[in-house]
DNA sequence: TTACTTATACTAAGAATGAGCATTAAAATC
DNA sequence: GATTTTAATGCTCATTCTTAGTATAAGTAA
């Protein structure tokens, strides 16, 4: 059918990683260089394969265990934003979760809370009036002006579909296709004719924020069915801490009592006896992960128990 | 924090591909070689992206559209099964469904059932008495071979975790983890080691049996949140060729009922208007896929219609 | 002591799911 | 032509899962 591939000429091999820790409720992303760029790790070493080399050099840095690692996606494209057109790129890009961050307020490498690059996707307190107020309407102008008729319906299927109707409809899964939707119409500064007015939201160079939303979107939907988090979580932990980092990432607030009784139901933690009084209210019991629970079956019944903002 | 990456030496990028048809409830993976291995596409072409070089690659081959693409994985382990040692290969592979195949009988390419290489994965007609009767055996042996107490626990929970207790709890997405299992207990000819005994199922040069596992995979996970199997489909089908479909790719039985309740529940599908009378009993009405639910947000609920066998 | 937080128990309504009965409509067979 | 067989389709009922609360307990801060 076709003979085996030739070794391709001229290409360039690129790990990315998404590197992904939680701090005062926020989702942090590590940077560099001002916070335009993810790291990049090296791609041959000496260990067998991507993955336990890129823990490896991750631990490295930053003198703590990654305790969650995911392949993510794998870029080739030619015209791809940051190639130089001659030599063909592979990005292959990856999601790590870690517990600590490194020195706090360092620069380069720095963590940095992802909301700066998507702000509209912090829904925690309620629907972010970004979109209602500056985002739709953009869209909205960008799915007019399209072409023919046909065209422009289906613009205007992708904006109800990717952003909902700013308030009741939001799927918070849909990172990617919002941001790939934002740059074909031209409303961030990395789009190739990029709009005179983009939306708000810091951008980074080449494909960067494109691989950051893919991680984020990656992790949304993960949660639902795995109990990553843990891996973000300190070793004992209160059922509001659990709440609130579940909250950061899926950027939504959750109902209290019907938070605690999924995580009862699925059995994820235990109390470890132990009180916290951190906080001003009823002490609250802390509680351990149940290791074991990462081996058994998929849990969380793919819904979170979201709340309506007060 | 590390210098750009430098244009790595030797690395050989190689495209493949699971395409699935579907034909007499079978479903189909197109195969070389006979049988031994799936497709290899071209990677330097003049195509902008990836996929879309993948996309005219196969439709030129087969002649009939490739209704859908989505990567799958990348691997580029250095001591990856089928690699030579020196030269580092980077497989991307993708997953494809198309609606035809290409002539029948035909050898290299053939198409060929996916269960011909994992027997044990079809539950059309009740639990597959291949797990029961050969492969819970021949893993609790090598599970209890595990070097101490905490290695032999932990082979014997994941055992139970992949392949449940080979009747009332199976999980039909888990193909992938029950494919390295057996090739970490040597059971499967591909293993380093393996057994003079090895569990049915054909196997499949390098690696590409697993990479035919990661794509069973991802459909039977994907088909419960976005209605890819119509691209299996003829453009009008009844409501039980539907469920037949389904029903091959997850490898169980559902309810018939409420297979067309959830069909119905979420718009899928609308009538034509006229009937088939194609088999003996009533003549069922035909319908044709709604293209626009296509763009709708999820579908499915996470939950098919299982049905008991009988 | 009072006001305020936070934790935790419990409940009622509604939606989704699992399982099956009953009926209809055609072809095949006697 | 009546009867059997096969499938399609309509409908119900119980159970579980979700949603959206109310109520109460147990601490701290003023």
């Amino acid at each position: 059918m076709t003979p085996p591939p030739a070794p391709s000429d001229a290409v360039a091999i690129e790990l990315n990683a998404v590197l992904v820790a939680l701090t005062a409720n926020q989702p942090l992303v590590l940077t560099l260089e001002d916070g335009t760029l993810l790291p990049s790790g090296p791609f041959a070493t000496e260990h067998p394969t991507l993955q336990s080399g890129l823990r490896a050099w991750v631990e490295r840095q930053t003198n703590h265990p990654l305790g969650y690692v995911e392949q993510l996606y794998t870029f080739a494209d030619r015209n791809r934003p940051g190639s130089d057109g001659c030599q063909r790129v592979v990005s292959i890009s990856y999601l790590g979760l870690t517990r600590e961050r490194l020195s706090a307020g360092a620069r380069d490498p720095e963590w940095r809370s992802w909301y700066r690059y998507f702000p509209w996707e912090d829904w925690r307190a309620g629907p972010s009036p970004l979109i209602a107020q500056t985002i739709l309407p953009k869209l909205t102008t960008w799915a007019e002006a399209g072409g023919d008729a046909t065209s422009r319906r289906e613009r205007q299927q992708r904006v109800e579909v990717s952003f909902g109707d700013g308030a009741e409809t939001w799927n918070e899964d849909l990172v990617l296709q919002r941001y790939e939707l934002l740059y074909e119409a031209g409303l961030v500064p990395e789009a190739k004719q990029p709009a005179a007015d983009p939306v708000p939201g810091m951008p980074m160079r080449h494909d960067h924020r494109r691989i950051l939303a893919t991680g984020i979107a990656r992790l949304r939907a993960k949660i639902k069915y795995r109990p990553v988090f843990f891996e973000l979580m300190p070793p004992e932990f209160t059922l509001l801490q659990l709440q609130r980092t579940v909250e950061a990432l899926a950027g939504r607030p959750m109902h209290k009592q019907n938070f605690r009784r999924l995580i009862d139901a699925h059995g994820l933690v235990e109390p470890t006896g132990a009180s916290s009084a951190e906080a001003r209210g009823r002490p609250a019991k802390l509680f351990r992960f149940r290791r074991e629970v990462v081996l058994e079956r998929a849990v969380l019944g793919s819904k979170l128990p979201l709340s309506r903002p007060i």
